[in-house]
DNA sequence: AACACTATGTTTAGGAG
DNA sequence: ACTCCTAAACATAGTGT
């Protein structure tokens, strides 16, 4: 779409795939939404990378803790998990906990079956670049990007917007 | 879009309200499946109902499982939930089994504390509608919607379609 | 790198079968 | 409920700053 067509096919271009990625998933989250508050449904979004992970939560979630949204959760990537650590997902800081630990598991299944994927993954941009619609002033990508390489960080994007929207038009 | 403009709100009727669901829930999936490939990231979506609900599954995870994708999953939203029953996503069928659990769970919470969205959940439609682009037919409304609303079905969606694509063209 | 712009491609509302 | 249709609305690729 835009002035070119382009063929779905990932794009090569470093920084041309981030803004790509900016532009779109801003474009997905205000779909999301839209689906959302027009058909009454509860429409989350998952969005993850090897650096940086977001998930915006189901709207249902939300609404049991009244529009609050979800807290921002952070982990290290890197570090291997251990059993111990595994939470049940009981709430929603911990079912976000939960999805975070299952990307971290399958990144590292990932790697340890095709390192071949190595270069493919290091390629991967390394911020969630824009910031949410509304509010929720996300900024992963700090000034220094030391820790974010090491970080993966879900935010909850939706969060304020839908439920704020839920409450204000049907609440 | 299209012939005439519509606000971003609830749609009264129930009908068209379904056919737009329809409509723009394969529209937000193509979209999800285009930034997936686009940019190379793991995008997932979540659709809920009080009736229906899917999860087109983070391809991280199915890339792990080698496009394999999930399986459906299925439970039953009214069945109180009890703490044995509760399990650890230490792979990606149980993450799934999670999401569903926490969607329970506050959906219970929800009710428990307002059941003045009852109508609301209600005037829902209790179908998903149009089947995913290439296989799983899931048909959650069958001809007889006795148990359909007693029910509700966690479906892959994005599972062959997006692990396809990204089989076929990046290995 | 985050905006603004805008030509162009894509999605979709409404209607028909 | 689905598919096809089309005009209109929307999203966005490429560009400039």
């Amino acid at each position: 779409m835009g002035r070119g067509k382009i063929a779905i096919r990932r794009i090569d271009n470093s920084t041309s795939r981030q803004v790509t990625f900016s532009k779109r998933r801003n474009g997905l989250l205000k779909k999301a939404k839209e689906l959302a508050i027009l058909c009454d449904a509860e429409v989350g979004v998952m969005i993850f990378s090897s650096t940086n992970s977001m998930i915006s939560p189901v709207p249902a979630a939300q609404d049991s803790e009244k529009g609050k949204g979800w807290k921002r959760f952070e982990f290290d990537k890197d570090e291997p998990l251990e059993d111990e650590e595994i939470e049940v997902a009981e709430d929603d800081a911990s079912l976000v906990k939960q999805i975070g630990q299952s990307f971290r598991y399958s990144k590292i299944e990932e790697r340890r079956e095709e390192q071949i994927q190595a270069a493919h993954d290091e390629a991967m941009f390394g911020a969630s670049a824009l910031p949410p619609p509304t509010s929720t002033d996300s900024e992963p990508e700090r000034e220094n990007e030391k820790e974010v390489d090491k970080k993966a960080i879900v935010t909850s994007l939706l969060s304020e917007t839908v439920s704020g929207f839920t409450a204000d038009l049907f609440g």
